[in-house]
DNA sequence: TTATAATGTTGGTAGTAACAATGAAATCGG
DNA sequence: CCGATTTCATTGTTACTACCAACATTATAA
């Protein structure tokens, strides 16, 4: 189906329904693909700023947007194996950016806080992430920046869809 | 909401200049952090397909990109530390995907060149990708998603600029 | 009550990535 | 030309991440 070496096969398959759509779709994997690949890159360097890594500052955004979790909540949430979740509780709270609490309701289970320098931690973070973003906008049309967080938002749904439906569990690497 | 109850300091910054330059910042910022939180979560368990982890993949591309390469030049174009590098090249020609040649002008340096399987590999996994993409594409009108990859393009090159400017080496993690 | 399931923790293992040190080859200065 | 320095790649070491399996504790079902 899919070998690509030669691109006729692709154009076979839509350029009837469709005649852009191959070079629209070439164009858009290239800038998504650099655009994701920069950001990537960048996670590694950047984000996990102030004294955390890019885990636990997802860990924390996990809290602050859904508030206290159970530690199985946040290991769904954050598609973490619930040791891993655990040990990044462990290191977050190390520094006393969240508390484990236990349960009333279920003494198995934990409720993850965030403690106020958690809060806080985050809330530095995004903000510096925020006045990125505000500099990337600066310069173009308020409603282009409307245009452009639509689409950004209506690709993250449909590309969450989409990779929720699939899970095939690949990558096991070496 | 969210995070962002401490900072006046960002609304007097600008608000004068651009009222909705803070909303749409906002709006945007929102979109953009889901768009890359699942490509994240998507990149551990789908982009490395085949038999290749994330890095490797990028090695990949980063060949069919840039046709033979040292192993300095890779790590610099992957961001990585030589000695890491070296380790994915390990990995890779194990697999028969690529093979490390000695420079015959720098007898210290090697060049490292795809194999028949490396580049059809790379094939596959850019066909597969784009076939996602093609699929999200697939509804939107022409004019609309070449908006869309002329804006993600400019947000991909502003943010390269901007990271490869700031560098302040963060992250130390633990 | 006992059996079963769920919650979170810990141990073991593998992979990833950085820093440091090394060997080998090239380059520079005298 | 020769020694010192630099550059290129690899190996050793260490730390972290993430997965699986096993476990103690608690909850729920039979």
């Amino acid at each position: 189906m899919k070998s690509v070496a030669t691109n006729n096969q692709t154009q076979l398959a839509t350029a009837s329904a469709d005649p852009t759509l191959d070079r629209d779709a070439m164009q858009f994997h290239e800038a998504l693909s650099e655009l994701i690949r920069i950001y990537q890159f960048r996670d590694r360097k950047r984000i996990c700023c102030h004294d955390i890594s890019v885990t636990q500052c997802y860990a924390l955004d996990a809290l602050v947007r859904r508030g206290a979790l159970t530690l199985n909540e946040l290991a769904t949430e954050l598609y973490l194996d619930k040791s891993t979740a655990s040990r990044v509780l462990d290191a977050l709270e190390r520094k006393d950016y969240l508390v484990r609490e236990t349960d009333p309701e279920d003494r198995r289970a934990i409720q993850v806080a965030l403690t106020p320098q958690g809060r806080e931690l985050h809330a530095r973070i995004e903000a510096d992430l925020l006045e990125e973003h505000k500099r990337l906008l600066a310069d173009l049309d308020p409603e282009v920046r409307q245009a452009i967080s639509n689409l950004i938002g209506r690709l993250a749904r449909e590309a969450s869809e989409r990779f929720s439906r699939v899970d095939g569990s690949c990558c096991k690497a070496q």
